[in-house]
DNA sequence: TAAATTTCCGTGACCGGTAACGGAAAGAGG
DNA sequence: CCTCTTTCCGTTACCGGTCACGGAAATTTA
């Protein structure tokens, strides 16, 4: 034992009567050691409750076998399953995850955190984050320029670098186009806020499916429900023969449902509502809520794996392309917004056949 | 600049001609230097943009300014909510986390995990999860036994470690008679997974609150929206008489309240709902839900303020005691459980009186 | 049998800091 | 003028591993 309790190599050594290097090499399992030798020294190593010290290997080999991960808010549903699904496929690949969640206050900011990061340091980084204060051209010039493998996500849009999300264009088209094809004439839209790419993303598919994407059948939202509860009366008092609303998340889209039914709408005969992420309430909403599902745990695992080929490339000194991943979202019809009968089952799926990711 | 690109104090060392031990104390503020050297050293470091690597650092002095977080699921406002706390007051004490998330088929277990955390090794844990394998107990015993300190909150009881967490007990005792309070007669409970205690805490307040805690009032729920849908009619079908349900959080509240109005009885008349946690959906159901808030992130924060102490009464080899913080819930009275006009404002907060963290 | 390999293992340096000690120069006190 | 403190700084070792090299013994080849 050393002086803080750590059992480290040279007792190994000491106790087999070899030197600490032939321990090393039988605990990463090099050539260059007897069978004989290398069975003693194991045994000894198995009878105790040794772990090599990350800190000692990182600071001489270089890598630290740890990934920085900065998330914005996990209060939403989509950071906080894609770094579930992050956490996952991290740990199975024997990755430890250095935290770092993006407030709306932060002092940091983006060189703050990356310093930090650098300063651990970690081997990799996924982004899946907006930055408050850098335009997406400064944030992905400032992820670029770093020594290590990086891969965004989610919300953000980066030239240049991997990513993976979920093709929120597609998702949006199939939601508007599902309203219509119920018969509903006039499809609002509730978006996020509109500086997040993400949220551009869902417009614009929205805005190519309607006829007439007018700007008096848009309201920005913040993704909270409050926007959706105020984004509807908005939205009918410029325009009372809105008769869908395709809500660019489901929170929003509950505020949607509550101002509906305050308003003596009723859903769907009045009013056709789609959300968009499909958390696990939706089903449970009164009606229960038409919505298109992101396979946003996948995600985080994509992110890690792409990640994981990044880092072993950049090790061997081997060349990298950049690789964006598309994953393919799911309309999930329910209750919100069936018109016509027999048009669409309660329940079913939409877009499950295409169901392969995507990649560019 | 150093192989990998690093600059390192030797560097500076060099600039500066002196020796790399000046430069370290000019970087940690340690006095046994002149005031033109420190000068000197200061404006040459000043003028790059380097970071001091946590990997010598904790190497040679043993502490790494980490912490190890291990949190159950994030799915659910509980965790994910305490771990924005975390988060938040980490690293504004300079702390990095080091995130480990529990998952159902965990093949690490919880020895595993342990293990990880002292190999990074971390300065200090923090343990907000259940363990499916082990009993309370054992997991008490497990982190008691661990060299560093260790804090614990949410949902896991220990003893002799310092917890901080929200007095389910109290939330549960509010909710119960706040519906007594308005008149219902025969209130129902719907359980999270009695295997956790803050379940079983949240049980104990509702029998200690209504006059006859019979065993057919309960029904077991998982936390999930879909419990308590299937709770509420199953509680309906075995006891016709109840009137009111407390729900151990909001999902489970959102499924009584879509089974309520499938079985039409409306609420809040024929039914009472209150649930626990206040998620911000919660006000957004329909009708909007009164429920037991929960300081949820600043739990964490506390969290980590009490595990700081600990980290530095242990570095100065001081004794120290271990500490449960409590924090007071309030009820949050909305229109699901107001009958009797006058008797509560909606929106009105209750037990804000006495809204000061309980230190035992 | 001598030479050339291969097998196996040890030595020393290093990663980037910190801890502990010691010693020279400058100032204080007698 | 000599001694005793300070003040200031450098030296050496160390944290716990890995890397690069070299060298002796065992084995193969000529």
């Amino acid at each position: 034992m050393s002086k803080n309790g750590r059992i480290t190599i040279k007792e190994f050594a000491k106790q087999a009567g070899v030197s600490k290097q032939t321990v090393s090499r039988v605990l990463n399992n090099r050539p260059d050691v007897s069978p004989e030798t290398r069975l003693l020294i194991q045994k000894i190593i198995d009878n105790s409750d040794y772990r090599p010290s990350r800190l000692a290997r990182g600071l001489s080999s270089g890598s630290t076998k740890t990934i920085g991960v900065i998330s914005s808010d996990i209060r939403y549903v989509g950071p906080s399953h894609t770094l579930i699904g992050i956490d996952e496929q991290a740990h199975t690949a024997g990755y430890t995850i250095s935290l770092n969640l993006l407030h709306e206050q932060d002092e940091l900011g983006m060189d703050g955190i990356l310093q930090n990061m650098m300063e651990q340091p970690v081997d990799g980084i996924i982004w899946t984050a907006v930055s408050k204060n850098d335009s997406y051209e400064q944030v992905s010039a400032k992820l670029r320029n770093l020594p290590i493998p990086v891969v965004v996500g989610g919300e953000l849009k980066a030239e240049g670098l991997s990513a993976v999300h979920t093709d929120s264009f597609v998702g949006a088209q199939r939601a508007t186009q599902h309203l219509l094809d119920q018969g509903y004439n006039t499809v609002a839209i509730i978006t996020g806020p509109m500086d997040q790419w993400i949220s551009v993303q869902r417009l614009t598919g929205w805005q190519q499916t309607v006829s007439s994407p007018d700007q008096s059948l848009v309201f920005e939202g913040d993704w909270t429900a409050a926007t959706g509860y105020k984004g509807l009366q908005q939205l009918l008092k410029q325009r009372p023969d809105i008769d869908a609303v395709f809500a660019s998340n489901d929170q929003m889209a509950l505020g949607v449902l509550k101002m509906a039914r305050e308003m003596g709408r009723s859903v769907p005969q009045d009013l056709g509502i789609v959300g968009f992420d499909d958390i696990p309430e939706a089903m449970f909403f009164t009606p229960s809520l038409t919505t298109v599902r992101q396979s946003l745990v996948e995600n985080g695992r994509l992110m890690v794996q792409e990640l994981e080929w990044q880092i072993e490339a950049q090790q061997n000194n081997e060349p990298y392309e950049p690789c964006v991943v598309q994953t393919p979202p799911e309309l999930i019809v329910r209750g919100s917004s069936i018109r016509r009968a027999g048009t669409a089952v309660e329940g079913e799926v939409y877009g499950v056949t295409d169901n392969q990711p995507v990649i560019n």
